[in-house]
DNA sequence: GCAAATTAATGATTTATTCAAG
DNA sequence: CTTGAATAAATCATTAATTTGC
């Protein structure tokens, strides 16, 4: 029973979403492939966390290679997968001061959330996120045929974050984009275009 | 002190943003017409809170008119036109048990938010947002020539809320929709087009 | 084995909060 | 101090895993 008046949304007209991966040609949302997940997975691991609109259009053009897909999926795979990560290291690195009161059932993890930001962090989530902040500057997309290349150096080197530098390099084309626009903004993105 | 990488963002290599308004051509932001904020506000009293890619595509086209303007603009102007209304409106609502610890001086109306999620609102409040999203399905932009129009009769609705539904089929050019797309989706607007 | 029923994941939206220009 | 812009958190909704009874 929804309460809402949208869930009428448009079904049955949807021609099938996806050539591959599981059975039926359903319409609904986008459901990935093995091969897109992986190598959203592997970007992430080697520190993307707020694709440009740049780098989503680039992605989502790849990433069609292996099944349909849309700019806005990749842009929400980020953005669901950094939160997510978040949220599940806030988790295990709070449950040793986890003893509050029962009012606090009401807003399960505000809290942490809270004491993030008026307090210095459990080091190590802002450490990553730091570096990775920085590295994203000159970060560029794969060419699709160095797809698997790309995913066993940057799987060897998630294996030891200190060389995840030279991950980069190696794996990645890198080419300097200081001169360059750099004028991204993830809202672009989301907007200019239209 | 910003701890963000991200304020560096093209400072400078800007061209200047509107033409009109204001003084020096600045880069920054968008720096809306008092025209473009009426019509809008008006828009807005009619009842308009999360319009579709179609309204915000030509509520710029016709706002593009008073001076340089974007989609996005348009669609942030709503979101946190939208948001402080709302919060306003839960400011002056809630002011009675507004007797807290100094614990709250860290996060300034947090509990308004909690109480807002854990006990029935201010009944108007969904109230009239139950009438607009009804509403909305059919209300369509105005031409721009009609604009005066719209903004008298808009403006007197405004003062006797129970003529809305009347303001509507009278400003603005109402037809049914209903057989139509309408798959719009306020994302779609935000990432479909790149 | 195999569907119906439940639950867990996760894609998609909305809402709140923060940053920063003017 | 207002408000445009952007990010993060919370929420909704659908699909896939999985459990369960047969």
């Amino acid at each position: 029973m929804s309460s809402r008046g949208f869930n009428i949304k448009a079904r049955g007209l949807c021609n099938n979403n996806n050539g591959e991966r599981g059975t039926g040609a359903k319409c609904g949302r986008w459901n990935p492939t093995v091969e897109q997940v992986n190598l959203l997975t592997d970007l992430f691991k080697a520190g993307l966390r707020t694709p440009s609109t740049d780098q989503i259009q680039k992605i989502s053009m790849e990433l069609s290679f292996y099944g349909k897909i849309e700019s806005k999926n990749v842009f929400y795979w980020f953005q669901n997968h950094k939160a997510r990560e978040r949220q599940k290291r806030r988790k295990i690195s709070t449950v040793d001061f986890d003893h509050r009161q029962d009012t606090d059932r009401f807003r399960p993890h505000r809290d942490n959330l809270n004491l993030r930001r008026h307090q210095p962090p459990p080091i190590e989530i802002f450490e990553v996120c730091n570096v990775e902040e920085k590295v994203l500057e000159t970060l560029q997309l794969f060419p699709l045929s160095k797809v698997e290349r790309v995913r066993a150096n940057v799987t060897a080197a998630s294996h030891n974050q200190y060389t995840r530098e030279q991950a980069y390099t190696t794996a990645f084309s890198t080419f300097s984009t200081c001169g360059a626009e750099m004028e991204h903004s993830p809202l672009d993105l989301r907007l200019s275009c239209l």
